[in-house]
RNA sequence: GCGGAAGUGGCGGAACUGGCAGACGCGCAGGCCUCAGAAGCCUGUGGGGGAAACCCCGUGGGAGUUCAAAUCUCCCCUUCCGCACCA
């Protein structure tokens, strides 16, 4: 008779077993190679949700199969516990967050522990613990000190639903929309504070040394979006001392230009722009000002723009080009001007032909007979219609012009990124506060060090106005200064919750340490990162603040390694059963603890391991999981009626001939490969249909 | 528009480095068990033809390379994802 496989008394049993034996404690300095094996923290939101566990019973699966390995495995798990939806939940039910988030987590921990992972739990990192954000705080003043943390007057991204600035990398989509709740960001010109990211652009771009995905690579540099080009000065006629820089990659295409264009926020324009002009002008920017807020989201680009009436002159050959403003010239990248080279530029061309300027063609296309062009010509050819440069290949006039510039001191060759420094401010209360205090006298004064952590008080009121709570709180603002004494306001922003996650993984390797962010003993031990697995939607936000993060520390001297993790695996989205995101409002969200109620976390584990390779994700199938608690029934009842599988090497089930002992040794090794391979991989799906196809043949070998 | 990934049964998906396409699972059909059902077990299951042995067709479409193509090359179609005036 075939025995019931009881998972709920099985798996409680050996979950409180492994517990009581702390077999799953890290070990440091044990003398098994060491393996780091990180799986992104994650919110506590409130429940464990399918996607959870889809992110984190995989990673488990290889974390373990590295422990059996003969590997010293750390696996550790914690809590990114600051962030909004704590802070508005304390506005819609009057909880306050840390109630609100600790009780989540707690939840969370049951929940989590259900699933028969190995974390270590004894090195549990809760980010909004003061023990935690201090850290935070430490980091900042170094920063600060290192000249790589400071404040600006910046137009910044607004989201108006939740009362705080954005990084741009938290606004997302042609929509311009918060990465958070989705609406539409807007712009505020605000006093913040940046950290320096710009300043490891390059370095951020090399990814030598590390087995990342080429997904979250090509997306990290389109986003740091490196291009190397000229920098050089346009004088403008008739304004003796007035000029402006512009940024090209086409220096080569320096004479065609037939006109010039500044942004509408372009600080020279009004000084520039002609009495005659100036209601046109006017007109122009309150349109373009509108737009950029409000309505960004026409698909149809009209090009358009509007004269100031006033010309710029050709550094190289005096040429008079008119000054347009134009929103298709963006002020944040490069000067916030631009040449107008129609014949070589899209854009311009567009321009170009709706205004009718003219468009003289300087780098000849191959083959081309002199007819004027019908798009704008983007390719390499022969330089043209510019005087001494004639006849050389535009590659080389590309260099040959550059260079020109640099002897006449018109200009010299730079580089440009479309990545911004990181704004970090906050206009809210559940975060990090800012360690800087205001003096009248001293100005931006930093917290000395034996004062932190600057903690959150717990006081606070949560009106959302669009400054942060702190601001009402007086006894938290109102503060000496620490340098002069006298009257003195602390900063009330909180930092980005993504500060919290850059640098999480260090603080593993010692949570307790209280003198250091961790212990750099133990960290030389663990450290590196050896795998990390997450969701590819954190690409240019976590993962790249995090890479920024490991070269400042390097920087510091508290690492000698400058990425922080040496692999990263990213894992695909489970879906609602219907093909479709999960989400309440659609009411296909799958519940984890049913299924392990009924069927067994090994059941859940298996099959989301199943379902298809793991980078894939897809949608749920409640069907599915029926067949794979039908195999895990099927190895219990093999297990129980005590034929020996894989691991044994070979004992015959009873009665098999010398023929069937062959067999049965060349599948057991046969599917040891094929599993080692495929979990080295991350293709669990693979490694489990293997072990299916020799639970199979075990059972019919059984029969015969 | 630019960049990237991918198109294989009714479904999720296998197929190392070009070597028996469809592993494994779901679903479906038939059977066993049962008073009956559920569960479980057994058999079958790409399409077409044939009583059968077998035969023909088949990996989005079209060409090509090769003894041999889901896999390599070129063109086209479709889907998904990312970026989107970045000068």
């Amino acid at each position: 008779m075939v025995q019931r496989y009881d998972p709920t008394g099985i798996e409680a049993k050996w979950q409180a077993r492994w517990e009581a034996d702390g077999l799953y404690r890290a070990r440091d300095f044990d003398r098994r190679p060491k393996w780091y094996f990180l799986t992104m923290y994650p919110y506590p939101s409130g429940d464990l949700h399918i996607g959870h566990w889809y992110a984190m019973a995989p990673s488990d699966a290889a974390a373990r199969f590295r422990r059996m390995q003969g590997y010293n495995v750390m696996f550790p798990i914690g809590f990114d516990a600051f962030g909004l939806p704590a802070e508005n939940a304390a506005i819609q039910h009057g909880i306050h967050p840390y109630t609100w988030t600790m009780a989540n987590i707690e939840r969370m921990r049951g929940q989590l522990r259900s699933m028969g992972a190995m974390w270590d739990w004894s090195r549990e990192v809760v980010t909004c613990d003061p023990d935690y954000y201090k850290w935070n705080q430490w980091f900042f003043l170094k920063m600060h000190e290192r000249g790589l943390a400071y404040r600006a007057l910046a137009p910044v991204d607004w989201c108006p639903k939740d009362n705080t600035t954005l990084a741009r990398e938290q606004v997302v989509g042609e929509e311009r929309v918060c990465e958070r709740c989705g609406t539409p960001v807007i712009k505020k010109n605000l006093e913040q504070w940046f950290l320096k990211i710009t300043a490891y652009a390059d370095e951020l771009l090399d990814f030598s040394g590390i087995e990342w995905p080429d997904r979250v690579r090509t997306l990290q540099e389109n986003w740091i979006g490196r291009s190397r080009g000229v920098e050089f000065e346009l004088k403008v006629a008739g304004h003796p001392g007035a000029s402006f820089r512009v940024f090209t990659t086409r220096p080569d295409t320096v004479y065609g230009m037939t006109f010039a264009v500044l942004a509408p926020e372009h600080p020279l324009l009004d000084r520039l722009t002609a009495a005659e002009r100036r209601g046109e002008v006017e007109a122009y920017k309150f349109k373009a000002a509108r737009e950029s807020d409000i309505e960004r989201m026409s698909t149809e680009k009209e090009r358009d723009g509007v004269f100031i009436g006033a010309y710029a002159l050709n550094p190289m050959n005096g040429a008079r080009a008119p000054i347009f403003i134009a929103d298709y010239v963006l002020l944040t990248y490069g000067t916030g001007a631009i040449q107008g080279v129609p014949a070589h530029d899209a854009r311009d061309f567009d321009f170009a032909k709706k205004y009718d300027l003219p468009i003289p063609v300087v780098v000849a296309p191959p083959g081309w007979n002199g007819a004027p062009l019908r798009e704008a010509y983007l390719g390499e050819g022969t330089m043209v219609n510019s005087s001494p440069f004639d006849g050389m290949p535009s590659s080389e006039g590309w260099e040959r012009i550059a260079d020109a510039m640099e002897q006449r001191r018109i200009g010299e060759r730079k580089v440009n990124y479309r990545l911004h420094d990181w704004l970090i401010s906050r206009q809210r209360y559940w975060g990090t506060p800012i360690p800087i205090i205001y003096c009248r006298r001293c100005g931006a004064v930093p917290v000395p060090e034996r004062d932190l952590p600057v903690r959150l008080p717990e006081d606070a009121a949560f009106t959302p106005t669009g400054e942060s709570p702190l601001r009402a709180h007086e006894t938290f603002r109102n503060v000496p200064c620490p340098n002069c004494g006298g009257e003195a306001e602390r900063e009330t922003d909180t930092m980005d919750t993504f500060i919290d996650s850059s640098w999480y993984q260090y603080r593993y390797v010692s949570p307790e340490e209280p003198d250091r962010p961790f212990d750099p003993k133990r960290g030389g031990y663990w450290l590196p990162v050896d795998q990390y697995t997450g969701g590819v939607e954190h690409a240019v936000m976590h993962l790249l603040y995090t890479r920024f993060w490991t070269k400042v520390m390097r920087d510091m001297g508290l690492v000698t390694f400058g990425e922080p993790m040496t692999r990263l695996f990213n894992q695909g989205v489970i879906l609602g059963e219907d093909g479709e995101k999960m989400s309440k409002s659609r009411g296909n969200v799958v519940n984890p603890d049913d299924y392990v109620t009924t069927m067994g976390a090994d059941v859940v584990r298996t099959y989301l391991m199943f379902i298809g390779p793991w980078e894939g994700g897809g949608p749920w199938n409640s069907r599915g999981i029926e067949g794979a608690q039908r195999f895990i029934q099927r190895v219990w009842a093999l297990a129980a009626a005590e034929v020996a599988p894989a691991g044994a090497g070979g004992t015959a089930p009873a009665g098999t001939s010398p023929n069937g002992v062959r067999e049965l040794r060349h599948w057991t090794h046969k599917t040891i490969q094929k599993v080692t391979e495929d979990l080295e991989g991350f293709q669990f799906n693979t490694a489990i249909a293997a072990m299916m196809e020799f639970v199979n043949y075990l059972t019919k070998a059984r029969e015969a």
